[in-house]
DNA sequence: CAACAATAATTTCGAGTCGCTATTATATTG
DNA sequence: CAATATAATAGCGACTCGAAATTATTGTTG
């Protein structure tokens, strides 16, 4: 089953063609689309400073005003509570409500999550890192911001061993103290290391 | 770099997810959508059983009006013909024009095949395998008819050593001779071997 | 320190697009 | 002629974009 690269590359190409199909349409159901549940989904992993209208635009590669309807729309269907920030009236802040943290339960794309379980040891990490450097190079090459967390990020100051594990590290932007579950936490200011 | 299978699941799915996204985004350029785009890919490949708007419904997975609509598109465009059939005056004979053709060359979707091209070879065969399974077992999962080529399909006749290589095998639906070229070609009766 | 301009975050609104469903037109088959 | 199959068409709802408009913050300047 050898092959040339050229068929490798027409191959990988059109079976993720195919998958990007097929996972856009698994995305109809429970009454939202497919913005709708990535916006929900991103909203549960973003941290703080990026659960935002603005963050949730970039991080979809969208415009404002249409990340703006999808969140309208999750707010109609009492998935997410919107507030203006008290710092920063113009901001707006978001929060997943319970009824949108259920939801995830039921989100399609365990349906994919399930089919990759099947899959054999042997082909796993190849195909992890072969998505991942696809994903990232295809990115890079149309300007589109990265997400990431604290751990792989140049803002990230260590703060010696602090005597409370919860504050051992802190933003170099905002100057706030980490607690371990932020920075497992996606975010908007990322900058990656060797970038 | 060891993770648990589900972490490996998760991670699968959440990079096809945001593959999927970007793919659709890239193919919103020459004027066309990503529908219009498949479709084109697929009158490209499709054999003459298949060239036809049921077709190419069955194959993106959508309504005949749907379809019947991307292809008003294309022809308005003047990238396809459509001309009615000689044997059967219901049906739509759909073929690409010098132009369709032409216009091929600037598939968006040749961008994912050359960041494929830059992955490293050991990646290459687990990738190719691990989405062929998922995209398989997905389709299945969700009744979506396969198309495939004479090569794996049980429908295929063999007519022992013919004197014309190009006549040597035949299609036991329809009892047409193949050429060589016939059987590296999509078809809507496809069964496959195993199935 | 008040007035003013520049920048920023978000929403609103109108226009265009897409895809589905239902209906109609046309052709085939028994 | 009735039943069936295929495709075109019309109408509808939902989504996305892009361009103002709204409200808040920041910086500047006399």
């Amino acid at each position: 089953m050898h092959s040339s690269p050229e068929a490798f590359a027409h191959r990988v190409a059109e079976l993720i063609d195919r998958l990007a199909r097929l996972t856009r349409e698994l995305q109809f159901v429970h009454g939202l689309n497919p913005a709708q549940w990535e916006a929900l989904r991103f909203l549960a992993r973003a941290n703080r400073y990026s659960r935002s209208p603005g963050a949730l635009a970039e991080f979809l590669g969208t415009t404002k005003g249409t990340a703006s309807q999808t969140l309208i729309a999750l707010e109609n269907k009492g998935y997410i509570a919107r507030a203006r920030s008290d710092t920063d009236r113009r901001a707006m802040h978001l929060e997943l409500t319970p009824e949108g943290q259920a939801l995830l339960a039921q989100d399609p794309i365990l349906t994919i999550e399930q089919a990759a379980g099947r899959l054999s040891g042997e082909v796993g990490n190849p195909l992890v890192q072969g998505l991942s450097r696809l994903l990232h190079d295809l990115q890079h090459k149309n300007g589109i911001k990265e997400f990431g967390v604290c751990g792989d990020c140049t803002l990230l100051c260590v703060k010696g061993q602090a005597a409370a594990p919860d504050e051992s590290s802190q933003c170099g932007l905002t100057g706030d103290s980490l607690s371990t579950e932020d920075v497992a936490r996606l975010c908007v200011n990322f900058q990656r290391h060797d970038a």
